[in-house]
DNA sequence: TATAATATGCATTATTCATGTATCTTTGAT
DNA sequence: ATCAAAGATACATGAATAATGCATATTATA
């Protein structure tokens, strides 16, 4: 029972524009590169991540020569359960159908297993990309001295 | 994200004994065999689960002839979260530490989600097994027929 | 037109979970 | 006593999925 890689990969990456959103444009674009040697990464995975980041409009991605990506929106107005709902998939967290089982038609677990999961993203929804950028000068600095 | 079959497996495991509960003691002796041929599994897992059980003290399993296992506690004296949480590896959900992450020192994220998976066992913990067998009579009949 | 960036698909590796096999130990029944 | 039936234990194998790697396409800019 653990987020996956991916999914910290993305918020990480988020964390990572975010410490720079306000700068200049310029300034502002971040590479895949950039991430890879920041956080020690191999660039194919990132790629993936940066990529769905794109199709979720969090971030805007540029091709091409000089291209990059930066945030699309606001730290607050990016919610950490959205995020992680969606690089994490939303999959129920319980397996009722695979095998089968005979209890199913009587079963109370499913539900309150499910009801768990929602107050986990209930609580999520309390935060933004913004409560992870409290500390953005300690953030602004590990990040130009990493890599 | 998901629980592990091997979880699941053990909370059907006390729903069955759950259902048998209160019977004559020669009656709520089960074995392995017994829950491989209600739910369709192999016998090695539960195996391992049922040892598992045993030594949390949720049920008390019985070697040689005749043997078996049976509940050990009341349903409402096993709480979901304990149940879960002892199966499931009480491990944090987002890794930190593999691969190392420089933002560590500085990042907000590691504590949220720790918390939100708190509030995940705080709700579990409302519920015992007596909730899994609010439909007991249901249960008897799918089990009996089962197999 | 060359180059540097993301986009995309497929292949491979690694990890973890699930399952299988074998054998030991314990206990009751014959 | 011996046998058989049960869980206990250790080790091996298989399956699923996540993570990573590789190759190439596409796009944009200098």
């Amino acid at each position: 029972m653990q987020l996956k890689k991916y999914t910290d990969y993305g918020l990480r990456i988020l964390m990572y524009l975010g410490a720079k959103d306000g700068a200049e444009a310029h300034e502002r674009l971040t590479t895949i590169k950039d991430i890879c040697e920041t956080f020690s990464l191999s660039s194919n995975h990132v790629n993936k991540v940066v990529h769905h980041l794109g199709r979720l409009q969090l971030i805007e991605t540029r091709r091409g020569k000089n291209g990059g990506f930066f945030l699309a929106k606001a730290p607050n107005e990016i919610r950490l359960d959205y995020v992680i709902r969606q690089l994490e998939g939303d999959e129920p967290w319980i397996e009722c159908h695979n095998p089968y089982c005979v209890a199913l038609p009587a079963c109370e677990l499913k539900g309150i297993v499910a009801r768990g999961k929602e107050l986990f993203y209930d609580y999520l929804r309390e935060f933004t990309l913004a409560d992870l950028l409290k500390k953005r000068g300690q953030l602004q600095q590990i990040f130009s001295t990493a890599s």
